[in-house]
DNA sequence: ACAATATACTGTGTAATACAAAGTATATTG
DNA sequence: CAATATACTTTGTATTACACAGTATATTGT
């Protein structure tokens, strides 16, 4: 049950985060999905998430991509990169979000509706 | 744009601050939606909204109905009210919440992946 | 050398939920 | 008595997270 509230509360979440994680330096999806699971347990993802998520973000202009032809070794890679649209689009998001959860915290830690 | 993000923050936090609300006492369904509209410009809800979620809350058994046939004055009205556990659940989602919340904060507040 | 496993990406279908929009019914007001 | 406000209902749509299955290449064990 909580999962289920937990798979909810990620909605429109995980795209902000993502572009977060992308702030810093560009990066393939496998990265991507381990960078999350690694840095919290809510925010796990599959790849059948993250790709699409992936792909909406790209569509939106929001990221780029480039196909890295296995360079030495290993499988080749497709890594997104945030555009500055995508850093405008997170500086905004980001605050919409901080305000949003403030004023959820604050409804949640109250006292409730008194008679 | 900001407002599509909104909509997906929104979801699964309706519910919890729903119950949030009922927890101080027994409101009707156009009580809550004028409560929402003033306690926060971010949780606004629209009775297509609203009442589908209090059904599923019923549903769910987190929360009790009873009609209010019109008192003295007025349209008959339908109150809702928490059920034990409806408290439970309130209790232990807030808390999975405030958790998700924190970590969703930290990582939105960081430095971003350093290259 | 060859099967098994790991890495990396793709695609289809489903469930949950916020909301627009339209509708029903009663009560109050000009 | 029509117009407006209150209160609840219903239908259909868009978005999104995810389960699940699939494809392809690379590495590893025996």
């Amino acid at each position: 049950m909580q999962d289920a509230y937990l798979k909810q509360f990620k909605k429109g979440i995980l795209e902000i985060v993502v572009l977060k994680l992308l702030e810093g330096r560009e990066q393939y999806g496998y990265e991507l999905i381990s960078a999350l699971n690694e840095k919290s347990r809510f925010l796990e993802v599959r790849e059948g998430t993250l790709y699409p998520l992936l792909y909406r973000l790209e569509d939106e202009k929001l990221i780029d991509t480039r196909w890295q032809q296995a360079p030495a070794r290993g499988v080749p890679k497709k890594y997104y990169a945030i555009t500055p649209k995508g850093r405008q689009v997170l500086a905004e998001v980001s605050e919409t979000w901080f305000a949003f959860s403030a004023e959820v915290g604050a409804i949640l830690k109250g006292e409730g509706e008194q008679p």
